[in-house]
DNA sequence: CGTGATAAGTTTCTGGCATAAACATATGAC
DNA sequence: GTCATATGTTTATGCCAGAAACTTATCACG
């Protein structure tokens, strides 16, 4: 008989607190609108012979759920490329590049706005240089203007929702900066506010949780379902964990944030006020001045690599992402971190997680927020309005 | 416009992974089916009008699923309790106590043996001591003994798996230890053993995993969704965390394992290769030794508090859960705890997390493994099968 | 070319599920 | 004893995915 029988089911979670929500037959047909918008999101163009295979339903189903996603406007269907294969071509389903969202970047010395089609490219940017940090005030401004713009250059197309990549903490309304100290935000209604002045619904996220959405979606951590990431910018380190698919947010949105775990107990006071946080260890003032000093290289290596040892023990991830001056780090003290993280690894060796670095570049936050932006399109095709320009 | 409207679909989340299943009509009625089974389980009694009010089904629909509820011999419907209030009674909803999942606990100088029955009351149980931590196959042996003692014992009762809660790292398929060193077992089938010996399907689990799982279920951590719990034993500290919902597990079922945090970086060797572990630092022998010295005692306080607040600053809880001697700790130093914790936190104040002590005593790994076993038929009421003694 | 094999799109019909509406019933209030 | 209220019950309806039969587009082979 064995346990296997019983794993599969036995994985999922059943919630005592009452949150028993009952299902009808409208969510069945949102849930499968919801599921193949999304693997074509993700999966880039997907035959409807292919759509069939990976959600097990069937072929007329698959044709009516296609019928309706077109007929909305979020997907086109071409002839089928030729295959070579017999057997009457199969339809290719592709999301529609006019389909987009937007996403804004403010940060100390610049606010970038980008225009993200539904199938996961850049179709425009718009970089604004500060000469300081904003306010949000003048945030949302210079954001409005430029997304105007942006959008004026895009005639007919149609835009999902808008949303920030904020370095700071940011609420579960997702709306509300909480603090955002290198820009100087506390407890602004960012969302609401870059909302009234796009009039597009307009969500924020914590930039280093967008960061990995992008990193999920499109770069290093495609495929994988528990992830954490790590990112280090001029304004420390920021982290976020992608933990069985669901990104790790905690009771009040604040979870993850990595760069003030303690890495050493009698180090430095950090302006978080404890001590000894990972990020007053290891920053870009302290990697500048390890540049060419092979020794105090080392110290930083072997100071990430414990980190990166206490994150796999909390969460025993399949990748530890490293983004910004901690992807740099690794690259050039590759071999030493490896042996290191081994080495302090509680978990058995072989099966440790494997540690890479981030993949997109200076596209993430963008993609990150406008991935953000697409999940109400995503979760519930036919019941979001798009705002035509 | 406000963000508000987008906030609730984007918290959902969309895979990546092309993990894109489709949704049938029959899943519908599964769906629902373990939703209301789920209710009663954890809320006890429910009337069925409370039952359509909870989950927003149509009245029909309610009494269509309890009927076959019924029907499968999972609940029985009462008239109702006089209740005052003016209208028709509603119906009382409770799950039948002859329906048990059988829970197993081998340890090093004990194992144990509970039926719990659906409804989360021990409804039996037995202790076999023991001169040595026994081998696996002694365990499998003594726990089948004594769970055809026990259900002997039940005349007419039904069962609907096992599980059992070790000590140790426990593989994604529920069954494997890879490795409990206090109990000296690498890499066993125990689950799958357990299977065939007993005749029910069982499942194995992380001690801590499954204390946090009964304390979310019928104890401290009950309505809370962010929970990180961390149990002292003589075996060390243990560690859990249930985030949005949803127990952490990592890739490979290794998550949680917070004794081996890193928590003083000059610290003792632990047995795990590793320095300064939380659970090297402070431990059931430290505690005894400190009994009658404040200061040493107000030294393994602390060192608590910084472990909590490390945690807070990972995970953002709800509340922090202690068991074991670290509750006993708790409990002695809680003023102490409270302000270093404030102090160490990195998150606003206020918002922080709330510090409790876990509540369920010597039952928690019996609830919280049975609630494991009892988890296929919760999420598939009708495709499981109950095992008739 | 033309025929057959193959695979996929399309159409039609069916069954399951939740719902709405109408009806029946059990309680408290007056 | 009647009414208001809330709930259980019965019946008819609409939606959704699926199955089966049919149609279409490709390749292979002679």
């Amino acid at each position: 008989m064995g346990a296997g029988d019983a794993t599969m089911a036995a994985e999922q979670t059943a919630s005592p607190a009452m949150r028993a929500r009952g299902s009808r037959n409208d969510q069945t047909r949102r849930h499968n609108l919801s599921a193949l918008l999304t693997a074509v999101h993700y999966g880039g163009p997907l035959t409807r012979a292919q759509l069939t295979r990976d959600t097990g339903l069937n072929r007329s189903t698959i044709g009516g759920l296609v019928a309706e996603l077109a007929d909305l406007g979020l997907v086109v269907e071409d002839s089928a490329a030729e295959t070579g294969a017999v057997g009457r071509p199969s339809l290719i389903v592709r999301p529609r590049t006019d389909v987009v969202s937007l996403a804004i970047h403010p940060d100390v010395d610049a606010l970038e706005v980008g225009a993200v089609a539904i199938d996961g490219t850049v179709v425009g940017r718009r970089r604004v240089a500060l000469d300081a940090p904003p306010s949000a005030e003048s945030a949302v401004q210079i954001a409005a203007a430029e997304a105007r713009f942006l959008l004026g250059s895009m005639p007919g197309v149609r835009v999902a929702a808008a949303a920030a990549a904020v370095p700071g903490l940011v609420a579960m309304d997702a709306s509300t900066v909480v603090d955002a100290p290198h820009l100087g935000w506390r407890g602004v209604s960012f969302g609401e506010r870059l909302s009234d002045a796009l009039g597009i619904p307009a969500t924020v996220g914590n930039d280093a949780n967008l960061g990995l959405r992008a990193e999920w979606g499109y770069g290093a951590a495609k495929g994988h379902d528990n992830v954490v990431y790590l990112n280090g910018s001029a304004s420390g380190i920021g982290g976020a964990a992608l933990l069985g698919g669901v990104m790790l947010r905690g009771g009040r949105g604040y979870g993850g944030e990595f760069g003030h775990m303690m890495i050493r107990s009698e180090g430095v006071e950090c302006s978080c006020g404890r001590t000894g946080c990972l990020e007053t260890e290891l920053n870009a003032v302290a990697l500048d001045a390890a540049a060419h000093d092979d020794e105090a290289l080392d110290a930083l290596a072997r100071t990430l690599a414990r980190a990166v040892a206490n994150l796999e023990c909390a969460f025993d991830p399949d990748v530890v992402l490293l983004g910004g001056f901690l992807g740099t780090l690794y690259e050039e003290r590759e071999a030493l971190i490896e042996t290191e993280v081994d080495r302090h690894s509680f978990l058995p060796k072989a099966e440790g997680a494997s540690i890479a670095r981030a993949a997109l570049g200076g596209n993430r936050l963008l993609i990150g927020a406008a991935e953000r932006a697409f999940m109400p399109l995503l979760a519930d095709p036919a019941g979001t309005v798009l705002i035509q320009r």
